[in-house]
RNA sequence: GCGCCCGUAGCUCAGUUGGAUAGAGCAUCCGCCUUCUAAGCGGAUGGUCGCAGGUUCGAAUCCUGCCGGGUGCGCCA
């Protein structure tokens, strides 16, 4: 039962009956301060306005038709016609302890399941991953799983980069390695260092530049050596990016790649289409489809090259045959890019042309969701100290090391085992969450000391409020019983009032694709349990039973939230720390 | 030159799409542990929401123009 829209059905119900027209809607929100009521309605002043009446007057009417017995026990009105709605507290208990008895924490299997392909991580597999993949791969993985939590059909799409001309070089090196005795694996154990070492081949040697020239129209026409190479060096640098995906607790698999070369063949096709259609036309030797859409102030159409003189495909091209997949074969009701804003411009042509071509009907939702840049603590672009791209791997095995001293410092009581497991835990999900916390759309600052204070909206903190429960909970022993919730103090019904708000978040994140606002909402969870903890006893011996299990019973409904959050977070939690 | 994104406390960030007196966390200062994990809690200080107009009951949010920053704009992906 999500109470926001059990209370926005109430009141449409009420402007309805004192005869608002149906466009006109609540404007429900919980209250951003206290005194103001728990939720607020503020739909009566924007219809008063339409309908040229006394908003407070219309919010009065309002209030006389809006039945919520045994919900509300205050409703006022404020100001110019804020209706402020104050919720009882036996009806909160009552939602609260159904809360307690549902496994799912309220939220329902969606009525109408939709098919969702999600296009996250997408790194280039000729080299290895490095932070820019990282907003991504996270933010997408985050998507997924709140779509999934929600019960709709979720098909990822790790659309990697295994083709195009860097390749040709790429295998060559590879091929003399192998001729000199070497096994692929151990060959490209340093991805990075294997591309510099190829490129360098190819800059000085002429003869080894022609040769990798021609391995790039073998491998497109299908020479089969070649594609045997190919296949070695994918096979391998996949395995680093599943080995990175595990470590961050991600949940693409092998299976979820699909990558620019899965549409090779049907990239002559998309041009031919293109082209009967009278979309793409030849200028100075390219085939370029010129679209009117995005103009500019002179009229000046936007041109997007899908194949370049010589015949060669670019990747407007196969983002295009990926896309008619992702619509025809994929059956995609919804289809959710997360790639770096500054493709904005790319993903609008694809878009565009996908629309205009009738290759994506009109009632498919194609969504880019574009994220800003990772910048040091000067505001520019994260590097190493040397100016160097930050390896992925690097940054994790750092953050676990921090992580790990920390750990060490703090706690001394845990064993061995459960230090290692708690710094991997802290140290990624501090990572993790310090970008997910932030909006998408911004830039944001990374910050080693910040993201680990274990103070403030961190993954620490929330993963520390969880862990404190826990205790709680192995303390209690027998006495551990919950019961029926009945909130008698502030602090109890605060936290249970925002407890009962999980799906509304969780709808949120879904619909706008920000994870950010799932983050503020379990910081927000962590305090005011921190706060009810610090007033409200439980297991002390002067509780009566009926208290303690009605507060054990909030607790427990506190820790699975906490747990479920950060899970769509991808962030793991641990009973100690 | 044109397009897109951004500018909120000393710092890092929110602000539920136009709502009430703009909120958190760091940092600074002051309190709270023989009692469920003090990695915590309470309190204080701190703002001309880049600037100037406009729209209206009401603007950080919408429209226009400036200033400042980022990023992109035909044969890489």
């Amino acid at each position: 039962m999500n109470v926001r829209d059990f209370l926005i059905h109430k009141v449409q119900h009420a402007m309805q009956a004192a005869g608002i027209p149906a466009e006109y809607g609540p404007h429900l929100a919980p209250s951003r301060k206290a005194g103001f009521g728990d939720y607020q309605a503020n739909g009566a002043m924007a219809a008063a306005k339409a309908m040229r009446t006394n908003p407070r007057e219309l919010a009065q009417a309002i209030v006389a038709q809006l039945q919520l017995d045994g919900v509300a026990d205050k409703i006022e009105i404020a100001g110019p016609g804020f209706i402020n709605i104050h919720l009882a507290n036996n009806w909160l208990s009552e939602m609260t302890s159904q809360l307690l008895a549902d496994p799912n924490l309220g939220q329902e299997k969606a009525a109408q399941p939709q098919t969702v392909v999600v296009d996250y991580s997408s790194p280039n597999l000729a080299k290895e991953m490095h932070v820019g993949h990282l907003r991504s791969t996270i933010i997408g993985d985050a998507l997924v799983r709140a779509l999934e939590y929600q019960g709709h059909n979720v098909i990822r799409q790790n659309h990697v980069g295994d083709w195009g001309t860097q390749f040709g070089m790429l295998i060559a090196e590879l091929e003399e390695e192998i001729d000199d005795g070497e096994v692929a694996e151990f060959a490209l154990k340093d991805l990075e260092a294997f591309y510099q070492q190829s490129k360098q081949h190819f800059d000085e040697d002429e003869e080894f530049a022609r040769r990798a020239r021609d391995y790039v129209v073998k491998l497109q026409s299908g020479d089969e050596r070649i594609l045997y190479l190919w296949e070695q060096f994918k096979k391998v640098s996949l395995k680093h990016s599943t080995e990175i995906y595990q470590q961050l607790n991600v949940t693409l698999s092998d299976e979820d790649v699909r990558g620019e070369s899965y549409y090779n063949e049907d990239l002559p096709r998309v041009v031919a289409d293109l082209q009967k259609l009278g979309l793409a036309q030849e200028d100075q030797g390219a085939q370029v489809v010129f679209l009117e859409e995005l103009a500019d102030k002179e009229g000046k159409p936007s041109p997007v090259i899908i194949q370049k003189q010589g015949g060669g495909y670019l990747y407007a091209t196969s983002d295009l045959a990926a896309l008619r997949y992702r619509a025809n074969i994929l059956k995609a009701d919804r289809i959710m890019y997360f790639i770096d804003a500054r493709q904005s411009l790319h993903m609008n042509q694809v878009f565009t042309l996908a629309r205009k071509a009738k290759f994506v009907p009109e009632s498919i939702s194609l969504e880019h969701h574009a994220f800003g840049t990772m910048m040091g603590s000067d505001g520019k672009p994260f590097k190493t100290r040397s100016g160097g791209t930050v390896k992925l791997a690097d940054l994790l095995n750092e953050a676990v090391e921090r992580a790990a001293a920390l750990i060490a410092l703090k706690d001394p009581d845990l064993s061995e085992e459960e230090k290692v497991e708690v710094a991997e835990k802290v140290g990624i999900g501090a990572v993790k969450y310090a970008d997910l916390s932030k909006t998408r759309t911004n830039d944001y600052i990374f910050n080693w000391d910040s993201m680990l204070s274990f103070e403030g909206n961190t993954a620490p903190y929330l993963q520390y409020a969880y862990t404190r429960i826990q205790s709680i909970f192995r303390k209690a022993g027998e006495q551990g019983v919950e019961t029926a919730v009945q909130i008698e103090t502030d602090e109890e019904k605060a936290l249970a009032l925002k407890l009962l708000q999980f799906t509304e978040v969780v709808e949120q994140v879904t619909r706008e694709a920000y994870p950010h606002v799932l983050c503020t909402y379990l910081y927000e969870v962590a305090s005011l349990f921190m706060r009810f903890y610090e007033a409200c006893p439980i297991l002390k011996s002067d509780i009566d039973p009926a208290t303690r299990g009605s507060r054990l019973a909030i607790a427990r409904v506190t820790a699975r939230t906490l747990h479920k959050g950060l899970d769509l977070l991808g962030i793991d939690t641990m009973e100690k720390m």
